[in-house]
DNA sequence: TAGGCCATCTGGTCCT
DNA sequence: AGGACCAGATGGCCTA
């Protein structure tokens, strides 16, 4: 028999989980489950608690039973397991019905959060989800970013922001990031309104975009684009300091290159922007329009580092595809 | 088809 | 005693 996936439930919705079932007409006349042992993972010992029940103690029908202790249960060390009486596997299997609910509720508090969190990204978009692991990431990077911003009084739109916020993802985030930050709003007029990305906050409803993703940027070939470079920019800043940064967080490896700035200064809730918030009619701006100053002609040239791919028709439900061009040399001065 | 991601169940541990 | 938290295990779904 197959058991159904557990799905998230709408309000009011019941779950039927493996316990009830085997609260059916499949258990076993011992009490151990019909549900296949594979479903509960865990070691053997694990499972034997699962079949036993290693719960506290049913009083009666207790010494009555003493005789029928199989042998290897008689011989073992510590406190002996009370046998699993019908009342003491009720008890056992309401509680663990409760918990069950509890842990699952608990998760989807936790995930709620993380839907939050994924919200108020730089990079937003509700077709292409970023991952757990890769929300907490960008999280992170979010506010190292931020805060040497606001230290350095760097742009928000600077390379050195930009490295940041890129430190340690995986390719598709990084593209993810890329398509976010730095493709203006000409082509995207036609986007799907779900495509568009909110920039802490979500768009101005004033109109206008933020930015958007392509819907699905291929992985390779944008993606030689490589993160150790940043570490080795980090590395000739001279600032390596502190320990801000998990231990794993080295050059060498491959998670999350470390924060090695100040301490995070305090941000208010105002200063959690990003310049993109307030749309320009004209971004990017055009070259001649645009500031003279090396890190802006950095940022110029990612602005323009992809084309819009005009093959084949598009609506807002198919918006063109963003082709990367030289990925690769955007961050080299 | 393999690998990544996810939801869920579960037992253990700690805390109130 | 019961709840919160955690980590291990499992199977489903999706995508390259």
């Amino acid at each position: 028999m197959m058991i159904k996936p557990y799905v998230r439930l709408a309000e009011g919705e019941e779950v039927i989980s493996p316990l009830q079932w085997m609260d059916g007409d499949v258990s076993s006349p011992d009490g151990s489950a019909s549900v296949p042992a594979h479903h509960y993972g865990a070691s053997g010992a694990s499972q034997q608690n699962r079949e036993m029940g290693s719960e506290d103690a049913e009083e009666d029908e207790e010494d009555a039973d003493e005789g029928l202790e199989d042998e290897n249960e008689s011989r073992r060390r510590g406190p002996k397991k009370k046998r699993m009486t019908k009342a003491r596997q009720e008890r056992f299997r309401a509680r663990r019905i409760k918990a069950n609910a509890r842990e699952r509720s608990r998760m989807h508090g936790l995930n709620d959060a993380l839907e939050n969190l994924r919200s108020i990204m730089p990079c937003h978009s509700k077709t292409q989800k970023l991952s757990k692991i890769e929300t907490l990431r960008l999280a992170r990077n979010y506010i190292c970013a931020l805060s040497e911003a606001l230290e350095a009084g760097l742009s928000t739109e600077s390379r050195a922001f930009m490295e940041t916020l890129c430190k340690g993802l995986s390719q598709p985030t990084t593209n993810l990031v890329a398509g976010c930050l730095q493709i203006g709003s000409g082509p995207g007029a036609g986007m799907r309104p779900e495509d568009r990305l909110g920039v802490c906050p979500p768009p101005n409803p004033l109109g206008g975009m933020v930015g958007y993703t392509s819907p699905g940027l291929p992985s390779p070939p944008y993606g030689t684009y490589d993160t150790a470079h940043m570490l080795h920019l980090r590395a000739m800043k001279g600032r390596q300091s502190e320990n801000h940064s998990p231990p794993e967080y080295n050059a060498g490896s491959v998670g999350t290159p470390p924060y090695d700035g100040p301490p995070t200064p305090p941000l208010s809730i105002s200063s959690n922007m990003v310049p993109k918030q307030e749309p320009s009619p004209h971004y990017p701006p055009p070259p001649h329009q645009y500031s003279p100053s090396n890190v802006d002609q950095v940022l110029y040239q990612t602005q323009t580092s992809y084309d819009v791919h005009l093959e084949g028709p598009y609506d807002s439900y198919h918006p063109p595809r963003m082709v990367p061009r030289q990925i690769t040399s955007v961050y080299r001065d």
